[in-house]
DNA sequence: GAAGATTGAATGCTCAATCTTA
DNA sequence: TAAGATTGAGCATTCAATCTTC
């Protein structure tokens, strides 16, 4: 349990400036996406899923899951980029219940067009205020944090044995 | 300039850490404190920067920068906030444009109360995954992020001199 | 006219209900 | 009946226009 009487603490600093970089950093990143590249976040997201998916392609529900984006907005913005002609909506041949959503040659080639944009955007914004052991701190904590694992058990290094787990 | 072909990079992989981590746990946290506390997120980001204000008074401009919320937003949840008599409303009487929210008594005890429920859940879904470490360089690195800092230079430690600055 | 703040209209997003196939 | 997906209605959020005071 918390005390009760305290109402901040700095045990949540590190949400805390979770949440700031956040509502900071998407609303611009966003708009120059969609000023230099004609294209929201969103789309950015499902293009680049399909792009690393095998064949460039991915039922609905899959999609879901490895976006930043619910379910439900999913069917939104595929239905936008199938009208924008980036993605090809199909039903699945193995399971008529199913949709698959395939990356078209076009929306790869709007997704390269706009890789460079953001990708530059994140470098200025965000990493290029980072230290590198912050960097690698920052991917592998909160990798944890949503895998739900416990934090490891204390390392130690030495010349012969390098990295060697304690107990 | 990035590399045009690549369309992925691990150069992101720190910032696409974070964008899943606020896409998991925003929902869930905001979910736990409506049902154990009746409260909203909102509600709490702003009772919280009240009740850490001066005379726990602020401009409604001024408690726009600091609350993750957009100035216009703000506006709509002091509303919420005065109708549940949480906040109370006021001209400043030193600039008739500007308005001052202060937080009530009432406000203080409804934070009070969901003060452990918003903090026990960032421990949980949270904190708890991360090494200690990990949080210190989190706050570091993203609040130099923030303050749009460039990388301190590197430091030496010896028993001497700690932390002493190199060139 | 500019600063501070609010509001109406339009957009974005989510929840629950629905539809279809397995 | 359950899994997969979409849709309509209702809420949340933002943008631009407005109002008031300096």
């Amino acid at each position: 349990m918390s005390d009760p009487g305290a109402v901040s603490s700095d045990r949540s600093a590190a949400w805390a400036a979770l949440l700031r970089v956040h509502a900071a950093l998407v609303p611009r990143l966003d708009r120059e996406l969609r000023q230099a590249a004609g294209m929201p976040l969103a789309w950015y997201d499902v293009l680049l899923e399909l792009h690393a998916a095998p064949e460039a392609r991915l039922r609905m529900s899959d999609l879901g899951e490895r976006v930043v984006l619910s379910r439900t907005r999913v069917s939104r913005v595929v239905d936008e980029l199938v009208d924008a002609g980036l993605v090809l909506r199909e039903t699945n041949p193995r399971d008529g219940r199913s949709a698959l959503a395939t990356l078209t040659k076009a929306g790869a080639r709007r997704l390269r067009a706009a890789a460079p944009v953001y990708l530059d955007g994140i470098d200025r914004h965000f990493t290029q205020h980072l230290t590198d052991p912050e960097q690698k701190a920052i991917t592998r904590g909160l990798n944890r944090v949503l895998a739900g694992d416990p934090i490891p058990p204390p390392t130690v290094r030495s010349p012969d044995s390098p990295g060697q787990r304690v107990r």
